[in-house]
DNA sequence: ATAAAAAAGTGTTATAAAGTGCGTTAAAAG
DNA sequence: CTTTTAACGCACTTTATAACACTTTTTTAT
């Protein structure tokens, strides 16, 4: 599991490194690949562990699409997701796509927020987080809506 | 079961260590790793056992995160949780990254309260302390919102 | 369509900063 | 007075990041 708060650097190319401190981590879940996509609620991206991945993008994709919010969930996560594969032993490098970059607002910057939730990561432009953190409200606040059933025991 | 105020140092690279007293309660409950996050309420800093904060995390995040009340907490606690691995029959020293100092106000601080508080333990800057207890209020008073079901049954 | 140029992506190295370990001194407790 | 605990200081190790060189892909111009 993997938790915390990290403001790292993205280089000129747009990659940027996993803190050494979840190495361990890592090398036990035994991953080679982490995907990158949209978070649905806020301009900020979702990381995955391959593994977490396989049992969400499954659950996800199988639910009934006809369903408005079910598939715009389907389009926002499964249509943007970014799979890169990675070494645990090596420098846990990875690269930020263009498009995923624009919609988390961090084009231009040179540094970002990686927060640990436990089983993935958050990515967040730095202002955009701060905002969130002291209350302060962003301008999407996509999902104050009724959830369906199928989707209210899944967490992203 | 570990009870009690301790005012202690912090040295240069912001390591404390634990009191003596506590040695025998760690190395009964088997503990070799710590977990220090933030305080969803006030600028303090909560400290868990291993085992403890096994729980209080699997719990956390299985909830759902679409849920802007549930989000938020899962941001504040899994998302500035920092694990320590830590030798109770060592010198049970423990560093406090540079963010949960900031969010504590104990940046500058030599000095802090660490109060044990049974199971886990807080983190205190010791002027914030002592206005707490003697009834005078800070400024942040964060959670006066109504908790959703899911979280009514948990305790941070 | 092809070649040249530009952009995007990959990999390596060097260096400053952050973190860790441990011995010594100072203070407190028995 | 002896023993234990807390605090300090220093040396060493690890980590993060910027700079650079090189490869591949995409774009542009002829």
């Amino acid at each position: 599991m993997m938790f915390g708060f990290n403001n790292i650097s993205i280089d000129k190319k747009s990659r940027f490194s996993f803190p050494a401190k979840y190495r361990d981590a890592f090398i036990n879940s035994n991953e080679n690949q982490i995907v990158i996509t949209k978070d649905p609620q806020y301009p900020s991206l979702k990381v995955y562990l391959g593994s977490e991945w396989d049992q969400i993008s499954t659950k996800l994709s199988s639910l009934q699409g006809l369903d408005p919010i079910v598939r715009n969930l389907q389009w926002t996560i499964l249509g943007n997701a970014s799979v890169c594969d990675f070494e645990p032993n090596g420098r846990m490098q990875v690269l930020i796509s263009a498009d995923l970059r624009k919609y988390a607002q961090i084009e231009e910057a040179n540094r970002i927020c990686l927060i640990g939730m436990g089983n993935k990561f958050e990515i967040w432009n730095q202002e955009n987080w701060e905002q969130r953190q002291t209350g302060g409200s962003l301008a999407t606040e996509i999902l104050d809506i009724v959830l369906p059933e199928s989707i209210k025991d899944m967490s992203f």
